[in-house]
Parts: C-alpha cells; structure tokens; sequence
DNA sequence: TACTATGCATTGATTTCTTATGTATATTTG
DNA sequence: CAAATATACATAAGAAATCAATGCATAGTA
C-alpha cells in the first residue's frame, strides 16, 4: 500500500458497500483482489480488515450472505441489502464532501462532482 | 463535526502541519477556531486529539515552540520547521492522491489538480 | 455572580486497522 | 511429483488515532 495507512482508516467500509453495490454478490477474496486491480494495486485490503467489516455490515443488516461450495472449497458471497445500499450512498456522498472540504483546508485545487 | 469521525483518522497530522505552514506560527487554541472558521463548522478539532498530535510533532522535529505570556495566561506557539515544511508538502499531496484513488474507486467524477 | 470564552493539558475508553497466525483446498512450476 | 504459490475462510493480540470527559486557570460578559 503505498498510502500512509492512516489515510485509509475510515474508508473501508464505503469502500465495501460501494462495490458491493455495483455487483450482484462478491466474496471476501474477491473485493480484495478488484480493489488491488482497481487502484493499481495502490490500495490492499488486508484480510484481517476485511473479514471483520463485512461481518458487521452483515451484524448491522446492511449485507447477507450465501455460502457456496467449488468442490470442496468454501466460497461465502456477500450481497448488499436494501438498507446496505442506502448507506452506501450515504457514505459515498459524505467522502466526496468530506474530500472536498479537506481540499479547501489544503489548498488543493478540485472540482470534484 | 457533520462528517462521520471515522473518515477524519489520519488526516489530523495533515491539517495541522498545513496550518502551521501557512503561518508564521499558531497556538492550539487557535489552530482548532481557525479549522472550524474554514469549514463552516463541518470540521471541529477535539483538544484531546490535537494536543498529543501537536506533542507528537515536536517529537518527531517537525515543529517547534515558544511559550508566551498575555498577562498571566500562558500561550503556546507552535511553529513549523524546515522538516516540517518537508512533510506538510508530501502529506498534502499524499491525500490528493489518495483522494483521487478513492474516488475512482467510489465512481466520484472528479477533476482534482 | 454566574456563565461563556479562552487556553493549556491528561486520562480512560472506543474504534479501526495491522501483523501474525491458523486451517484447508487448488493450481502451477521446476 | 514435490514444492511453492494462489485461493479462501477466519481469529487474536496489539498498535494507533481519536473521542468524551475532566481538570485547572484566567478573562470577559450578562
């Protein structure tokens, strides 16, 4: 990761339910792995806090799950539920004026939508 | 604060060292009045994060500072040194990178400079 | 005189994440 | 075919950052 971890703090669960939004279902392994691809390999979820998110978005009803079986390996798929994709758009739109504000606190020029 | 806390964690350090960087030098006090001034009150820093944060800083030689008197009531300047100036320069663009990446991530059309 | 603002600071608890570890199957490579 | 790597789940101990509460003290205001 080549971001100071600290940054990334916070945006983990945005991150989850935004993707989760955009799919039918997605696995723990998987939403990793699309997330490296999709950042150029900038952002690594690590698994240890991965597993523990999804399963309180699932404690907290915003997920649910399905388990299936590719031989006799476990797959546990996570879809994102009616509520999950509210709060999804509700924290996909507090980063981006969270983002913004800190841009003006730094003087970075943006014109972020 | 409107913005969940969560997604404050990490940028503290970043904000601070801005400040100082912008000013010949300011006080704690001060550093949260004018952050809350800026953002139209969406960002109110909390004494018992800036303080160790401000502490930490001097640690690490990335400010330094003089202590003054108005009256009887003491005022701790803070000041930005050269190294501090160094780091205030390469967290800043830390974030706008970061926040870039995130955005790509979270499909925010942006135009971030 | 009481309340609010200014100004420093610490402490205990909480949240979030990292690092390390554990278990197991599947695939690739030398 | 053995060893290494990738896939896939997960937990646990600890670190790090912040919050909420508290404490002390002076200054100004209602």
């Amino acid at each position: 990761m080549i971001f100071s971890t600290e940054l990334l703090k916070g945006t983990l669960k945005t991150i989850v339910l935004k993707m989760l939004s955009d799919t039918d279902r997605m696995y723990g392994y998987e939403i990793t792995q699309r997330v490296k691809e999709l950042t150029g390999d900038k952002i690594q979820i690590t698994e240890g806090a991965l597993y523990p998110t999804l399963h309180a978005l699932e404690k907290d009803g915003l997920v649910t799950t399905q388990i299936e079986y590719l031989g006799k390996r476990q797959r546990k798929y996570y879809l994102i539920s009616k509520a999950g994709k509210g709060a999804a758009k509700e924290r996909v739109n507090e980063f981006t004026e969270f983002a913004q504000t800190i841009a003006t606190l730094l003087d970075i020029k943006t014109n972020m939508a």
